[in-house]
DNA sequence: CTTGACCTTCCAGTGACGGGAAGCCCTATC
DNA sequence: GATAGGGCTTCCCGTCACTGGAAGGTCAAG
């Protein structure tokens, strides 16, 4: 397979699929032409790290647990403490956006949103 | 006042402060040993800088309140768009992090988190 | 033989800073 | 007056995970 036939199956755009190379996430096959050579093992990482991406794992995440993945001795302790710290992250984010989001709300809530010049957004953002 | 007092009343790193004036939302005075100077003008700016920027606007929405915040004929209706722009990119924020946020959960859920090698999440993450 | 799609590498930019080097300035102390 | 220390300056590189674009090689169809 050509890094087309794998960007248009996995997903992902060619370019981050060879960015994936570059930082030794995959290791496909060359041709003779140059071209990069995907097996369907790399498909399958390819595939792997789309699903992961997805969920928010950061590339190092992902590295690990495509090493575990790949272990089949691993213990699935350490896939859970990864999955759970990234979990927790998530939440601790999802906790600081809310906040935001309540204090904006209240504040779009609170201006008139018209012609006039007083809008308690800038009154809030401005306050000594 | 320097820029070590002026970090320290607006909580901002002196890094983050020089930042600003090298994109143009602050420009202190400089004095004759080139030592910048700010005014009270300039640390009521970056007061309303850091309460902008923890409510996560963008620097260039920094940039668009701080200008009408200066504008004292400014429609407060221009204000309410920005803020209920970024709402809604907070919200779907929140979304996306509230649907990785259930996945993961169940997965860890799922996962017993042993010294055994079978692990719901691996199979998730490779699922066909 | 040409066209056009596909592939390659390399370089630069993103957002919003943070780290660290090299060097000047100011004050206090000896 | 020398020195030590802290604060200030600029400059450049690194972050994270790509994305865009330029310049050029390769392949299949017409």
């Amino acid at each position: 397979m050509n890094i087309g036939e794998v960007s248009q199956r996995s997903g992902l755009p060619a370019k981050t699929i060879r960015y994936y190379e570059d930082i030794g996430l995959v290791t496909p096959l060359r041709g003779a032409n140059g071209y990069r050579r995907f097996r369907e093992s790399d498909m399958h990482k390819l595939l792997f790290l789309a699903r992961a991406r997805q969920l928010g794992f950061s590339i190092e995440d992902c590295r690990d647990l495509l090493a575990l993945w790949e272990d089949k001795g691993r213990a699935s302790a350490d896939v859970r403490a990864i999955a759970q710290g990234h979990l927790t992250r998530i939440e601790a984010r999802i906790a600081d956006l809310r906040a935001m989001q309540a204090t904006l709300a209240d504040l779009v809530c609170a201006c008139a949103g018209d012609a006039r010049p007083d809008c308690p957004i800038l009154q809030d953002l401005a306050r000594d």
